[in-house]
DNA sequence: ATTTTTGAACTGACCAGTCAGAATAAGAAA
DNA sequence: TTTCTTATTCTGACTGGTCAGTTCAAAAAT
């Protein structure tokens, strides 16, 4: 099936180049596929990304929700769902650029509306897992917990960046560590 | 001056719309100017480019060095910093996508390389900043004081963007707060 | 007189999207 | 099984548009 071919070549050419800088002509070539095929599978450019987007976004809620059903202490859980965010991030450099970012201009307005529906989707559903531990867990309740899923997607983000620019003087442990520290305790400055 | 109408031109259109898709026609309308005295003032577009990252990362620099030269409790030297740095990137949109992310293909590799340059130079900054407060202040020894830079300039990025499309639901202020507590204190979870 | 600016015209590259026709698959008839 | 027919899938050259970068003669500013 040529469909299927032509996402993974999408995932690949987005995820390396973000939106704009990414070419049919390259998906098509990755795809081994004609580009006429592209438009024949899809209606455009941007449909194609909106499917490869869903794809991500699913994808990593479906992970996220499998660690969180499981019986797990909390402290475990929340070093899974980091890894499986890191996992995505680090396969796919911009994939969290593309979703966060650089939906903008150039897209139409309705296929602009439907990928902001589901970056708020899954924030919203971030801040609902951060939530619930403010409830029922030992979750500091003084912050947003939509502000605070929007940060650690930026943490994550920009450590996965500093790092495979780094990767001589860190490991994916170190990495892994780092974030963990970082979004449960931050800096821990003891000010006065 | 007409360079330095092209400058500030400059830095509106790349903040607009990041690097790829800013064209010079538009920076040359923006400053109200003739596309040919682009060209008189820079050899041309990723030059333009260079001068307004660099002159972004020194004002940057320059603003947080004031503030922590200033005789105050360290508390209060720390929200100042993120004062600062919300204040710029509100201002430019994505200044901080273009200097943390953008900067890849389409760019001749000697600009380029002066460009990881100041990055590199910028967040070494921060994380000298940070290490400082690891010796002689209250902060956190468990962190990598790099790791710990890009991890903060991140939060604030995400923050910032999400901020700018929920300002209905938020005030400048709270998200102050918000990233001070964040970078701070983090989810600040008691686990066990 | 020298420097700076203008604005328009032009080139070459890139790229999204199109389309007429080729290839392939699927099913019906012989 | 083989042949004919139709529908689906695929192809790749082509179009039209955008844009960076160049050039230059003439005008304006210093």
């Amino acid at each position: 099936m040529s469909k299927d071919k032509i996402i993974q070549a999408a995932i690949e050419v987005f995820s390396e180049n973000g939106y704009h800088r990414a070419s049919m002509d390259e998906i098509a070539a990755r795809a081994q596929v004609a580009k006429g095929t592209l438009y024949y599978n899809f209606p455009g450019k941007s449909q194609l990304f909106k499917t490869v987007v869903k794809q991500g976004i699913e994808d990593i809620m479906q992970r996220t929700e499998a660690e969180l059903n499981s019986p797990l202490p909390m402290k475990e859980k929340i070093e899974r769902v980091i890894r499986d965010h890191l996992d995505l991030f680090l396969e796919s450099r911009h994939f969290s650029h593309i979703v966060f970012n650089e939906i903008s201009n150039g897209i139409e307005q309705e296929v602009l509306d439907e990928l902001k529906e589901l970056k708020r989707k899954y924030l919203s559903f971030l801040a609902s897992i951060i939530e619930e531990g403010q409830c029922e867990e030992n979750l500091c309740r003084a912050v947003d917990a939509n502000l605070a899923a929007a940060s650690i997607v930026g943490t994550l983000e920009s450590t996965c960046n500093y790092y495979l620019s780094h990767q001589d003087a860190y490991s994916r442990d170190d990495l892994e560590q780092f974030a963990f520290t970082m979004i449960t305790q931050g800096l821990f400055i003891s000010l006065e």
